[in-house]
DNA sequence: TTGTATGCGTTATCAC
DNA sequence: GTGATAACGCATACAA
């Protein structure tokens, strides 16, 4: 029936103070060898268990992080949430996961969730809410391939992208390019960065004055949407490219291995005049049964540029004086 | 350079109390309805956002679980923490995820690292950490699909799951019965429930009097040792069977479809006289080129059924006295 | 219905 | 090197 120890408990029991006991954690330096002793054992005896609630109550540092993503059906989403949970132990931050909802709205409750709880920083991969509102929360904010006008971003070379699909494709000989995005290209969603595939792609076809074609669609929220989307995709375009070798590059890896399957219920294999290339570096391009070309989108670099670059932020917040 | 306003600045503003404001919070209905409105407009116009540390270190109630997987490059463990991350709108509890090292001692810090955040609850999907030692820590825990000889803990039916993997194979007029098991078989793992399917198919194939074989192995820990360790089966075993139709019972999906890929690039094509089923239900079974059967483990009704589970533990626990 | 006083378990600020 | 005391922001028993 006795509950936690605390310091006190642990003063008590070695006739210290609790500030002592705090210090044995936080400055030990200024404690003599023998008295640290004494309280290392008396901790083990009691079986002390540490209490961050009251030390951030007390301090403020919560070690947690917010994370927020699209959705975790995505390779590229879950592979990323694998590496930015293994940063535990460089980092020692914790993350507070939410799968986005497509709603606006929805996640602006997820964020104020997340602010009560004093996060130190946020980490955001879903597009729904601008970096202009994102900015307004003065804590630490990241955003990976997104809109990021207003926040610190980390991004890959999406138009170096373009540019190395259209080279690949075009070493491997074919006639006729494809450009097949799964988001709709309209005005709101320009400034995503990973738009700028879009310009790599059709820049570099143009020089280079090859016959290419752009598709870009809302593929839809769920593996099936997606399978739907390239169905539709394909039975209206490849027949009109029968005979043509065809370089289809697609804008994230999940879609390019759908197709990858499509084609190949189609045909039984994969006809030698169709090369596919997705984006993203997610493992599921190496599952495919044929592994697909993959510019390198480097999950793993970009988890660990995004935690250097949030360490910073906030070693700079402490320094700064708050605004709000 | 002003600080988040808290509930002194509240009643500050509008002459109460901050008992008062913290009663509008948690018991609005004592409060009268004007004064409720002036409290709501004070809250807005102070721009307040509440303080859950605050909260948790008076009342203890953190609404966070602890969530342990073993990886999150399976689909099977992906998946699951999508539904539980999704069950944030219904329960309204937070999650701090760690994907397991496979060593006990490393997971038994990230147990102390929960602790010390008063999590509510653990749910734990790997395997490292006796179900003993996980019952000592006095806090509600559920065990999902490992040894649980002390924890609460919610599984599929296995042997059931056996079973029917046999009688689906049989429908195809499989010849031959094989079980392929990704964890080594031996005694430590015999308290995993999933090799309860081991018991189920090998029960059905001798009841039935059918050709079987099983095979249990360490597949390792990264897609490409699964597929390495699906090579050496398939080269060592496949060879000798040749002619008669082959019936293949997975214990995940993800070996299955990676056997699915291995077989598609051998031959252009399933032949007709493979036969294969996983087991997990994970989305990757319908991701396949040729989908597979599954025994479907249904992954959202074990997460949901874990969340009931929880949520009564916890219940539970408010009543009855603290133990430790 | 509302207010007062106290506690939650730490850390930070001063003393000594 | 160590200790007393005041925060941190909220909840809750008890009073009024």
């Amino acid at each position: 029936m006795n509950k936690k120890p605390t310091f006190q408990d642990i003063a008590d029991y070695t006739n210290f103070s609790k500030t002592t006991i705090s210090r044995y954690f936080n400055r030990p330096d200024s404690l003599t060898p023998e008295n640290k002793k004494i309280i290392s054992k008396a901790l083990k005896e009691l079986n002390y268990q540490e209490n961050k609630v009251a030390r951030i109550l007390a301090n403020g540092k919560t070690e947690i992080l917010g994370l927020i993503v699209p959705n975790l059906y995505l390779h590229y989403y879950a592979e990323m949430l694998n590496q930015f949970v293994h940063t535990y132990e460089q980092y020692g931050y914790k993350f507070f996961v939410f799968a986005g909802s497509d709603h606006a709205e929805t996640e602006k409750t997820y964020i104020q969730e997340l602010l009560s709880y004093n996060i130190e920083g946020l980490i955001v991969l879903s597009h729904t809410v601008s970096s202009k509102e994102l900015a307004r929360l003065n804590i630490p904010i990241i955003t990976i391939e997104r809109e990021d006008v207003y926040t610190s971003s980390v991004n890959t070379d999406n138009y170096l992208g373009g540019v190395q699909a259209v080279e690949l494709l075009e070493q491997c000989n074919c006639d006729t390019f494809f450009f097949i995005n799964t988001v709709p290209d309209d005005a709101y969603k320009k400034t995503i960065p990973a738009l700028k595939r879009y310009d790599g792609f059709v820049n570099t076809c143009k020089e280079k004055d090859l016959e290419y074609y752009t598709y870009s669609r809302d593929f839809g929220n769920s593996y099936s949407d997606m399978q739907k989307a390239v169905r539709i995709f394909s039975e209206n375009y490849l027949p009109k490219f029968q005979g043509k070798t065809k370089g289809f590059f697609f804008s994230n890896d999940t879609a390019a291995n759908i197709f990858l399957n499509y084609i190949i219920q189609e045909y039984k294999e994969l006809p030698k005049d169709f090369k596919i290339v997705g984006f993203d570096g997610s493992p599921i391009s190496e599952q495919a049964v044929i592994p697909t070309s993959t510019v390198a989108q480097q999950i793993d670099k970009i988890a660990a540029t995004s935690m250097e670059l949030m360490a910073k932020l906030i070693a700079q917040k402490k320094q700064a004086p708050e605004k709000n």
